[in-house]
DNA sequence: GGCGTTCTGTAAAGGTTGTGCAAAGCGGGG
DNA sequence: CCCCGCTTTGCACAACCTTTACAGAACGCC
């Protein structure tokens, strides 16, 4: 099946020449010359995607923008002459996409049409469920929640990043300074005993086994025994 | 709470002058110099989205965005040295969502960074409208009305909006972020209360039964408790 | 093995951050 | 203009992260 594209912009010639590029690429193309025609078309719901001008002879796009976000979540890309860089916040802001300065390549408008259409078919698949399990403990990052035989740990958020590190890297050492930066996110400083402190905390939590699942690896960082 | 960016980029300078610009605008930020850190940390699901320099000393952003895209949909932000159209091609074919040529401006970053959550924000935004039942609380979308033992909750439009989106995700946590852009269609700003207030009248007009419907999971979000 | 050094475990104190909620501010529709 | 609902402000409080302090384990050196 093809994607639907609806064009709108003034310039016939370039409006031609986008149309043909478009339809050789395997869209189906709806053309507008104007901001009126072009957001009864948009609203007119047999279009996936929006291609619009922000200069043109009656509505600006801007305003066409703003009314469709007014009633849709429709992807829209805007295409303008290039500009001040203020003007392509405020399209962001007013809910735009996608921002190309003229004059575009008509691949890279391709190719950033294709993109956003692509991320709106995976986030509409609605998947989730890349659980993953290490023996008796299960990470569910959707929830950010991680399971001892079914029965949810009590974590904080702190203690849910640290084990989930060491989890990604069960088995095999996980650096202090490393740990300290991917789950606290800041540098390991001198005399900082944070993370021996959330160690502790998650080791208690976990259950005081022997041998204890989180391993000390002296001089280096911890590491969680890979389950048998 | 906050949305998360993962930066990986070997430019020491420029990581540390973005990295500050995102705290900023409100982002949490985790950071890696090369791409095997990066990729690491992508993996470990603790990033909301990632910007991704191309050129990096041991593995090119191109294969890690490659790897990345073997096993996840996360939305990945390209960032490069201005190069040929040809490179820009490549990356989205590769799966890249966007793509912005270095020196960037930060604000357009952050400004297409949003852009980019907004989007995945909506698409997966559920739209549910037959009647729902979750214990004695249903929902009628038609009339945009939940009852309560079939007495009907005297709610504002705000509150029904959070409630409703709260019970479609029943069960599980509901991240602030989500939450603000689902029921109040706008990006969580730092210091805005607004949610907790609703909330807060929320639980009033539910009952304040204990343990409360409406958990706070602290740092994430809210989410409803499933009935028994 | 004795002994000093370095690293780790953990309890308790201290400081920071996030949340609950009352009350005041604000702004659009009747 | 008033009312209603949304938002902001301010303070109290609780959860959490970090620091401090001390005890003990591991290591190297002789």
């Amino acid at each position: 099946m093809q994607d639907r594209v609806l064009l709108v912009e003034d310039d016939q010639e370039l409006r031609e020449l986008l149309a043909r590029y478009l339809a050789n690429q395997g869209f189906t193309v709806r053309e507008a010359a104007n901001g009126h025609d072009g957001l009864a078309l948009a609203l007119g719901q047999d279009c996936d995607i929006v291609v619009l001008d922000i200069m043109l002879p009656d509505i600006s796009g801007l305003d066409v923008l703003r009314e469709l976000r007014a009633q849709t979540h429709l992807p829209v890309v805007l295409l303008t002459a290039r500009g001040d860089e203020t003007d392509r916040i405020v399209g962001f802001e007013v809910g735009a996409d996608d921002y190309i300065p003229k004059p575009c390549n008509p691949r890279e408008l391709v190719a950033r049409l294709q993109a956003l259409l692509r991320r709106i078919a995976w986030d509409q698949k609605a998947e989730v469920n890349d659980n993953r399990e290490y023996g008796d403990l299960r990470v569910e990052p959707a929830h950010r929640r991680i399971y001892q035989n079914d029965q949810p740990l009590d974590l904080t958020a702190t203690e849910y990043e640290v084990l989930q590190v060491l989890l990604a890297h069960a088995g095999s050492v996980v650096r202090k300074t490393d740990l300290m930066q991917w789950a606290l996110g800041r540098r390991l400083e001198a005399y900082d005993r944070t993370l021996d402190m959330h160690i502790s905390n998650l080791r208690k939590k976990l259950g005081n086994d022997d041998p204890p699942r989180i391993e000390t690896v002296r001089g280096l960082g911890y590491s969680y025994r890979v389950p048998v």
